[in-house]
DNA sequence: TATTGTTATACTCTATAACTATA
DNA sequence: TATAGTTATAGAGTATAACAATA
C-alpha cells in the first residue's frame, strides 16, 4: 500500500501546485474516481477521434451490437442517460446511417434499435482500438491489478 | 474474481434491461468508472445536501484548509477545473463568507486563499460526514479491498 | 388511464477569448 | 512582453415538462 506524501516543506502563504498537500484528496474515493474518469475520457477522445466516436456513442453501439432490438428506454436505463438526451443522440446516429429504428409488431409504441452494416463496421473498427487504449490508460498496473480494479468497480455498482 | 453474466436467455427483438448482455460494458474500465463516479456524486448530494456542499466545493475547501494561501491557479490545476470556472465558485464562496482572498505582498497580482472561521466550521462539519458516506458507497468491499481500490486509482493517476 | 417515444426547453458544467493589473 | 486573476460568453451535458401515438 503506497502512500507517498507529496508535500514535504512547511506550509506557507505562497503555494505552488508542486508543493501542495493533497493527501486528503488522495484518500477521497469520489475525487479520485472523478480524476480517473477525466483521464479515461480525454484518452478516449485522443484514441477514437479519427472514428468520430465519443464515450457515449461507443457505449450505445456496444449495447445495440450485443442486444439487437433493444428499445431506447432500456438503453437509456443501462447507460444512465435520460431518455430525451439519448433520443437526440439516436437521431444523429440514425440520420448518419449507423443505426436504424424498427417499430415493434407486437407493441407499436415500442422501438427496436439495430446497427446498420455501416454501424457494425464502425464498431468493429472501434473494437480494434479498445485494447491498446485500455492498455495505455492502465499502464501503471499489472494485468492482475487491472483485473482487480475492474472487479472492484463491478462489485460496488448495481449493474 | 466474480464475472456474473447478466444475460441468460436467447437474444430476441424484444429486450428489457433485466435481460441485456452488458458483459462488454462491464469489461470497459472507462464506462465502469463513469458509473462509479455517478454513484459517488449522487450519494454525495444526498449525504451533504444539508450543508450545501457539492463535490466541487468540498474539494476546494479541503485543499484550502490543508494549504492556506494557495493561489486560485494552483487550486484549479489540482482540481482539474478551468480557472474561469473556479473563479465563479470562489466568488460565491467569498460572498457567502466561507473564504477570503488576500493579495500577496510580494506579488500584487497573486491571490492567497484562506478559509474564514465560518468556512473552517463548515468543512469540520463536512469531515464528520465523510467516513459514513465513503463507508456507504464502498459497502460491498472489505476494508482491505477499499484500500486496494484507492491505491489502484492513485497509481493510474499523475497526481 | 398508463406507457413509449419524442420535442421543446431550461439548467449546470465546461471551454475559449478578451480584459485588467501587476511584473 | 509575460503572468495572475477576472469577466463575458459560448458550448456540451444533463434535467424536467409536455405532447403524440398506442396500449
Amino acid at each position: 500500500m503506497s502512500s507517498k506524501a507529496l508535500r514535504l516543506g512547511a506550509k506557507s502563504a505562497q503555494q505552488s501546485e508542486t508543493s501542495l498537500d493533497l493527501r486528503a484528496l488522495q484518500r477521497t474515493p469520489g475525487f479520485m474516481l472523478r480524476l480517473a474518469q477525466l483521464k479515461f475520457f480525454e484518452g478516449f477522445y485522443e484514441e477514437f477521434a479519427a472514428l468520430g466516436l465519443t464515450p457515449a456513442t461507443y457505449a450505445i453501439f456496444v449495447v445495440i451490437h450485443d442486444n439487437p432490438g433493444v428499445p431506447p428506454s432500456s438503453l437509456a436505463s443501462v447507460l444512465r442517460l435520460r431518455l430525451p438526451n439519448l433520443i437526440k443522440i439516436l437521431n444523429e446516429l440514425e440520420s448518419s446511417g449507423f443505426i436504424k429504428r424498427n417499430r415493434s409488431k407486437s407493441d407499436r409504441r415500442a422501438v427496436e434499435l439495430m446497427l446498420t452494416p455501416k454501424g457494425a463496421k464502425l464498431i468493429a473498427e472501434g473494437a480494434r482500438l479498445t485494447q491498446p487504449y485500455n492498455e495505455r490508460m492502465l499502464a501503471p498496473l499489472s494485468e492482475a491489478e487491472q483485473r482487480m480494479l475492474l472487479d472492484l468497480l463491478n462489485r460496488i455498482l448495481p449493474l
